[in-house]
DNA sequence: ACTCAAAATACAATCGATTGTATTATTGAA
DNA sequence: TTCAATAATACAATCGATTGTATTTTGAGT
């Protein structure tokens, strides 16, 4: 029943030492051409499977990467895990998906469980509720090598892959601007993660580029559910502006506030132009359609494994790795959401 | 910099023996309060943590259990995921999510790798392409446990956790019957999938009751994406038969015949009444809304990682282990796509 | 046939934790 | 105080594979 062969035992088939079919296994030239046969056909025979966990132990290495990310459900994270998965599998390594579900306490207890077992390295993109790097530094100080992706820390010596968000920012809010609108509302999210202030400061430069005032009151912060998004519509009519075009940090929330303005009956996008961020997929599927910015998710995810594979096998070599930013770009998906005749 | 205390280096500091210090740490009977207190405080102190590898070597047991699922991003596949995670998480177990893409080859190939690394179990929805057991025999043969859920195979002595699927497919089609449909199309999946089978079976068994003629033609299989549905709506209106109902066995291809109705001018519910299945979140979003059939996904997942956790325990025990069926209800979601003025 | 270098294989330690057995320390009862 | 019983700790083997070193085998050249 339970297959256990070892390399003792297929040794002890053939009567020679163990450390001959282990270099056998792993194609040494020091075993020769007729015992490497013999030993492989053995092992077939015997239906031998290198145990992974003794092997790993005793290289003291270790084939797998983890992967943390906030939901896997979210369109743009599962896109980044087949990147990674590619990646990795191409190079002989295994993949631990997690997700943290946006909260710090289960990103910390991942990471303790991750470093425990032993990975080879990290790539994460943090939760919202990332405002505390101890579990980072820590892991850092552990010298297990990790990587941002998405959602990054300011952590020295760490790398990051990033979008363009404040690019992301620009085009999505200038898009309305060129589309007619003059009060264009903005849902953000917590303000520690650099990746919403980056793409608020993309709308207040393209309200600058375009000499509309820019107004704080019609910046409102949230996590960005689809019920933040219809509570942030309704804040957004409240106020004494004639809002005619919103800017929403991702698409869920900018999903909310259309049906709330689909409910209070105000048009899409006749009276009000709406643009999100992300490009998930019930986007294109919604009506009106939503414009939204596209995020290069697998590509990402291929770029983030590549580069921790690097430090992976640099970090032995005790050369100080330096922090490096590699920023990906993103693409406006016009849609109904925003086309308006001007 | 690199982290590497170990139960020796503790033992050597406080000049007593390694496997005292295993004992303490696994807070065994046999070592003295005061003793365990000063090997606690100086594992602390020294950064000590435990690594599973040696540890799981020499237990020969890992506390990983595999999940093998089509593809993380559908909302089914990722609530389950939620429960196996909440479930294991519980237990004290890690799980390693792989995706196989609907494709036997990388099927096979992630079942070789969670075999090489000795994973306690494995939890398996399996592709579309899953015609053939070898690769599964073969885990049986080697003496890991494992359990279906949502897709199954038959194989004995393996359990599954399933919806009712033919209840599932009863419900949905006699909703449509209720809502004056006479001329009902479905979209079915591979035959080699009980799921599918048994969603086709509960559509007929509908027919049946109410006495509506069944039309082999009306049933189109496919690999039910958003092209399938498309395709398949325009098959249906090339039939010589007055179609005013639609049940797909899942949303994704409701969604693309849906589309396609609207872009033929042809009026959902009015003209044809749609039912998908599975509740994929973009359901509830699309106009009109969909009809679905709500899994509970949580709960499968949960209850899965429990069974399989007692298979786990006690296959130790080598009792023959008698596969068991369970299933889950699944419920209907109505919604505009089949809600008609009768 | 004989030497010697090169090739092939065997020996033995190791990775870090666990665990059965042996030894020492402690305590309570006689 | 002394001895047995028990608590506490130490010793040593083990999980399965890897790897540096040592030994044996092979074959070329004389």
């Amino acid at each position: 029943m339970e297959n256990k062969t070892t390399i003792h035992d297929i040794a002890k088939a053939l009567k020679i030492d163990a450390s001959t079919v282990s270099r056998a296994l792993n194609n040494s030239p020091r075993v020769s051409q007729k015992t490497k046969a013999r030993i492989l056909a053995k092992a077939n025979e015997m239906g031998y499977q290198r145990n992974v966990l003794a092997s790993n132990l005793r290289k003291s290495v270790t084939n797998t990467i983890g992967v943390i990310v906030p939901r896997i459900s979210r369109h743009f994270f599962s896109s980044v895990i087949s990147g990674i998965e590619e990646a990795a599998y191409d190079a002989g390594y295994n993949v631990i998906i997690c997700q943290s579900l946006e909260q710090l306490k289960r990103e910390r207890k991942i990471i303790e469980t991750l470093l425990a077992n032993r990975v080879a390295g990290v790539l994460l993109s943090v939760s919202m509720e990332t405002v505390e790097f101890d579990h980072l530094l820590n892991m850092k100080n552990n010298g297990t090598p990790f990587l941002f992706f998405d959602r990054h820390c300011e952590i020295e010596g760490i790398s990051s892959v990033l979008i363009d968000d404040l690019q992301g920012g620009f085009e999505a809010t200038e898009h309305l601007i060129l589309n007619g609108c003059k009060n264009i509302g903005h849902f953000s999210g917590p303000q520690e993660l650099a990746i919403y202030r980056n793409r608020t400061a993309g709308y207040r430069k393209a309200l600058e580029k375009h000499k509309i005032p820019f107004r704080p009151e019609l910046i409102l912060r949230s996590s960005l559910m689809e019920n933040d998004g219809a509570e942030g519509a309704k804040t957004l009519l409240s106020l004494p502006y004639d809002i005619d075009g919103l800017f929403s940090a991702n698409d869920v929330a900018a999903i909310g506030a259309m049906k709330y303005f689909k409910k209070e009956g105000i048009r899409v996008p006749e009276n009000v132009a709406i643009v999100g961020f992300s490009n998930e997929p019930v986007s294109g599927i919604i009506d009106p359609s939503l414009t939204t910015i596209d995020q290069p998710g697998f590509q990402i995810g291929q770029i983030a494994t590549k580069l921790l594979l690097d430090e992976i096998s640099n970090s032995s070599k005790d050369n100080i790795i330096i922090g490096k930013t590699t920023i990906q770009k993103s693409s406006l998906i016009e849609r109904d959401s925003s086309r308006r005749i001007t």
